[in-house]
DNA sequence: ATGACTTACCGTGTAAGA
């Protein structure tokens, strides 16, 4: 079973680029984020007519998360609980049923904080802190399980071209990679580390003043496991040629295969 | 260097992203 994150930035403006890629890649299971299009505006035929179901968690203009997964989905459920104040469109979760064993897919995209300190830097870590409860929950259920998607976080400075010049930001503020470090300190594997360390390795670079062609990203896209889909963990990759196609997203894809 | 891009909105500019 091969299940990707990709952040597209839009998923109108991002129809060509994404369906060019999930020809290519032909992942099983696919999370979104930032689609930025309500439910009702979100192109499913794009995705049904490739033979992939599709569920949406879409707000108008910004955030938006999706899942779409060619093995049956079951149980899909919206939002992160925690704040029945908060209509930020930022996560959903369901069952794939994959060949061998079941593995509950959650997609998140975690708010970006910035300015920090400030009225968002605080929705940021409340809002980690509603993850780790999750997180939590998950591992108590002892199943197979996976939180994959913009985490918003790096977590450490080997994980951007330049740590300097993200020292200040929301991304990467000791008291953001404590609060990371709180949830995979539970017990979770994070996938891309267990295969590939040190530095150099990246899934956004900004649109601005040439970071692609300078190579200067961060690694902010992650897949948490818990211990029994790590038992199942293959392989994982980050699909960085993507960002040097026609209109791409500014993030890339991360996938994983789990032998489910 | 209050910059640089890119997206979506009902807009001819603004907010948000990271």
């Amino acid at each position: 079973m091969k299940i990707a994150s990709f952040n597209i930035n839009g998923i109108k403006a991002r129809a060509q680029a994404l369906t060019d890629w999930l020809d290519e890649a032909q992942p099983d299971v696919v999370v979104l984020q930032e689609i930025k299009s309500v439910d009702e505006g979100f192109p499913c035929e794009l995705f049904e007519d490739r033979g992939y179901r599709v569920e949406t968690h879409g707000q108008k203009s910004f955030n938006g998360v999706a899942i779409l997964s060619r093995l049956p989905l079951e149980d899909v459920t919206r939002g992160l609980p925690g704040d029945d104040e908060d209509e930020q469109a930022r996560w959903i979760e369901g069952t794939v049923i994959g060949d061998k064993t079941a593995v509950r897919v959650c997609g998140l995209y975690l708010p970006n904080g910035n300015p920090a300190p400030g009225p968002k830097y605080d929705y940021k870590l409340a809002w980690m802190e509603r993850l780790k409860a999750r997180a939590e929950a998950l591992l108590a259920a002892e199943e197979p399980a996976l939180m994959a998607g913009d985490y918003n976080v790096i977590p450490q400075d080997e994980d951007a071209k330049r740590p300097e010049a993200w020292r200040k930001d929301a991304l990467a503020l000791p008291e953001t990679r404590a609060a990371f470090r709180r949830i995979v300190n539970l017990g979770f594997t994070e996938a891309f580390r267990a295969f590939h360390q040190g530095p150099g390795h990246y899934t956004f670079w900004d649109y601005q003043a040439g970071a692609w062609n300078r190579d200067d990203g961060i690694r902010i896209d992650h897949f948490l496991l818990t211990p029994q889909a790590a038992d199942l963990l293959g392989d994982c990759q980050i699909d960085r040629d993507i960002r040097g196609r026609e209109k791409p997203s500014d993030h890339v894809p991360i996938w994983i295969t789990l032998d489910a």
